[in-house]
DNA sequence: ATAAAATCCGACTAATCCACTAGGATTTCT
DNA sequence: AGAAATCCTAGTGGATTAGTCGGATTTTAT
């Protein structure tokens, strides 16, 4: 697994979806997300695509829509956003098919990235959505003046 | 820490001459690296420039020449190799400085991609050249059904 | 009904990076 | 002298990234 900045933006966005949208179906409109994560709303829009494919997230349509998670934020791992967000997952491409693998160097790498492609699995699958968004009390300050 | 393919030849290449230069000595020249693990001379040449700068091998120069571990195949990390040959070694870069932190999703995934970079960091720095360059014979003994 | 607010959709682009090539210069052994 | 190797600098085609752009569609609010 790679992560390039969509991931991050992703991870960002779900993270904001988490922390402002309500069980009670309160929506969360991109416009929102950008003013405050300050990502062009364009972008977002992009982003968003492949997480509602996914079903990570369910959309409502029209004026006073937005976005909510289609599951509770601890049953979504950092994981699944960044698998989605970063499409492909390729984490490495094993050549050692057409025969070139007998040679010295090939081989015994292939074990080496899989051993370190599964420990970041295990670690961005270990983290929970619901453990990200519940975050520091400074932005709880912020948000109880509005 | 990102995995590029530049990485994995890196990796290959350095394999390759673990496995082939003897401490007595014996140099491995590129062109034979190229040969047997089907990598361009020139592309190769390239990689083992800032392998060179990095001090993890010597080089002979002239006819009869090649290279050589700087050390011991045992006190090469992976790590030491993949972090010289990516380069810049920009794991995740923290926009969070200039302002925009306060904001919900950015600071509470600053650590989360730290801690995935130490998790990253502790499995490269875990495997030493010497264990990739052995791992044919290990091999072997797996196909011989054990 | 109409306007506004939001999600949707598909294409386009400038920049960057990747993998690789090219052409030589220099060093050293035979 | 010639061959074999390392060294150095530059360029290139393709892919990917990060982001833009213009608009279509759906729904709510006035």
């Amino acid at each position: 697994m790679l992560i390039s900045s969509r991931g991050r933006y992703a991870l960002r966005l779900m993270i904001y979806i988490a922390a402002f949208g309500r069980e009670d179906g309160h929506k969360v409109a991109l416009r929102e997300v950008a003013a405050g994560e300050d990502i062009s709303l364009k972008y977002l829009e992009q982003l968003v695509r492949p997480l509602m494919q996914a079903g990570l997230l369910r959309s409502v349509r029209g004026k006073g829509g937005g976005y909510v998670l289609a599951r509770p934020a601890d049953e979504i791992r950092a994981g699944d956003i960044l698998r989605v967000a970063e499409g492909t997952t390729a984490p490495v491409a094993c050549e050692g098919i057409e025969g070139a693998c007998y040679r010295a160097g090939l081989c015994s790498t292939v074990k080496f990235w899989q051993g370190l492609d599964d420990v970041i699995e295990r670690y961005v699958d270990g983290v929970t959505l619901a453990e990200l968004a519940r975050v520091p009390e400074i932005k709880l300050e912020l948000e109880l003046g509005e």
